[in-house]
DNA sequence: AGTTACTCTGCTCGAATGAGCAGCCATTTC
DNA sequence: GAAATGGCTGCTCATTCGAGCAGAGTAACT
């Protein structure tokens, strides 16, 4: 006789008590049946309001993280380069260079306190994102901090690599080993002397022990890199012709991420890509969508695993960079 | 200070991967197994960084409703004075009477919709609100429309009785049953003269068939009634003295919802609240907060037993209204 | 009016899930 | 040093959930 009444539409009625249904369920997080009991119901009916709430968009899931972290980016990037860990930050284009990097360091500083253990070796290239890094550094364990290459003798170079070393170690408790030496030096002669030095030889000899390295990926142009500017206009040209398109701590690498053996090789005091690449965990610091070729290619090469980047870099690998892994097994577009 | 590898805090790592989980699992509606699978983690990891997320606040879980209604406030009202359905809508209280009116005519309307089916027997007492109603009533089922009592000669009455239950009735393509008469009259003789006309005869004859009321809750003051003002000074103040709180077309009643008699009711022609008492499904629909003694007289005293109002309203009485055994709060007639 | 098609409802069964528990690893404390 | 402590991990079992199914009442169509 009498129709279902209260099933006819969407209306007021029914709104009403999906939402009340929607609250008990999601946000008390009790169980359908009890809900179902509780109204009367059966447990299906709830489930079927529960279903058309969805769907009409009733109820809204959100993800937030409380760092200006891009979770769908991070995990895209991550996957698509086959990277161990990849953090991108949300960080508007237009902002400046510098409160960029600080955000990048905050969140590798806290990338690198959830990673490094005291059974690590924690390695630090020289670089004002790594500074920054070290700046934000809140905790660490108590591991050994060695510096991978020398300072950088800029002239905002504020915080040089021995200062980062010194704060990771001052944070962590953990034993420090720097080098107190630039990073270029002029001559193969000179950096063989300073690397027969007794404290650098001391450090240097640390680097195949380094579990965890921190380094900036920097791209083969002007502005884009701190080196670019320290070794000679014959350097820069003689490493183009080469086909550099990055480095790290002043080694370059072409776009395969593969070693660009030049001059300035031989005037660098700092760790070799051999024995970068011999890093379990090497995290690359990047901001500049600019810097995406030298970043693809440093991922390439297994240079770099894991990656801290700012979101137009993060767009920009994820459009350009080659596919590192295969694709998943379950591709489930059309199925469900 | 050595903690366990990939698990220590919830850092960045840890919170992209959370975010990745937390999506799948929510927004793509994955299983927890199968995320585990595809990650490699065990359904317990899965599941344990799903809490911690949820209780960190990372997954946020909002209930929207299309129309501006308050679920809360709705489901609490309803439990609270044991209402068969009860529907807040969200006004702000600053907003005019006249768009907190057709806001509460859209509900109102979708409410009817949503209820009334070819069976039911729809009655409608006179009010602007109730006109708001009819004028958004976009589906109607093919029903009945009574109207309940004559209508109001007020001024600004351009929507009367009359012309609710001719909306409803083409809406819907039912057959209207008018009422072609004021619904206060000079004296009980006039009622008993215009009660014998055959049109209004045939109307009043189907008072006790009416299945669903739509009426308005007036309280028994200045601008919050509009029977109040055609009335004389003579009825106001004899109603006043006898306790009356609130009328409904025009029938007084007192802080327990029981009838108040007066004078007056002589001179009304519509129905009565015994009458009125004995229709399964009377929504009533007020909007002010100062209607909240009224309206809470009338749950009461059982002679309404949905709710439409705004939000002040439903503040208002949720706050006083005193607690009512719910009856059976949902479907009437649908007993499996 | 008869009949067909459909929707709504509640049930069954297998998969998924949550709570509690034991083992393990690492640190802490005496 | 060695035992105590605490957190993390994965297992078991009872509960809960989801997909599909059958029956009933309704709407539509002939």
């Amino acid at each position: 006789m009498v129709r279902g009444r209260d099933s006819e539409a969407h209306g007021p009625t029914w709104q009403v008590q999906a939402a009340l249904i929607a609250r008990r369920f999601y946000l008390e997080g009790r169980s359908k049946v009890e809900i179902a009991d509780e109204l009367g119901l059966s447990r299906f009916k709830v489930a079927r309001i529960l279903d058309d709430a969805r769907e009409l968009g009733l109820v809204e899931v959100r993800v937030n993280l409380p760092a200006p972290i891009d979770p769908d980016l991070s995990s895209a990037l991550q996957e698509r380069l086959g990277l161990r860990h990849a953090v991108v930050v949300q960080q508007p284009p237009q902002d400046s260079s510098r409160s960029t990097r600080e955000e990048l360091g905050r969140m590798a500083a806290e990338l690198i306190s959830e990673l490094v253990t005291v059974d690590d070796v924690l390695g630090l290239t020289c670089s004002r994102t790594v500074a920054a890094t070290t700046q934000a550094l809140q905790t660490l364990a108590a591991c050994p901090v060695v510096q991978l290459c020398g300072t950088l003798a800029g002239p905002d170079m504020e915080a040089g690599s021995v200062e980062s070393v010194r704060r990771a170690s001052d944070v962590g408790g953990g034993q420090a080993f720097p080098i107190y030496a630039p990073m270029v030096l002029p001559d193969a002669a000179t950096v063989r002397a300073l690397a027969g030095e007794s404290a650098i030889k001391q450090t240097v000899r640390l680097f195949p022990d380094v579990t965890v390295a921190v380094v900036a990926v920097g791209a083969w142009r002007s502005e884009l890199s701190t080196v670019w500017e320290t070794v000679g206009a014959l350097g820069r040209s003689q490493a183009g012709k080469a086909g550099a398109v990055g480095e790290i701590g002043a080694r370059l690498f072409d776009a395969h991420g593969k070693a660009v053996r030049t001059s300035i090789d031989d005037r660098v005091l700092g760790v070799t890509l051999d024995q970068l690449h011999a890093i379990p965990e090497v995290i690359g610091l990047a901001y500049d969508e600019r810097r995406a070729p030298a970043v693809s290619a440093a991922v390439q090469g297994g240079l770099v695993n894991s990656l801290v980047c700012d979101t137009a870099l993060g767009e920009r690998l994820l459009e350009t960079a080659p596919e590192r892994r295969p694709g998943r097994p379950g591709d489930r577009g059309a199925t469900a």
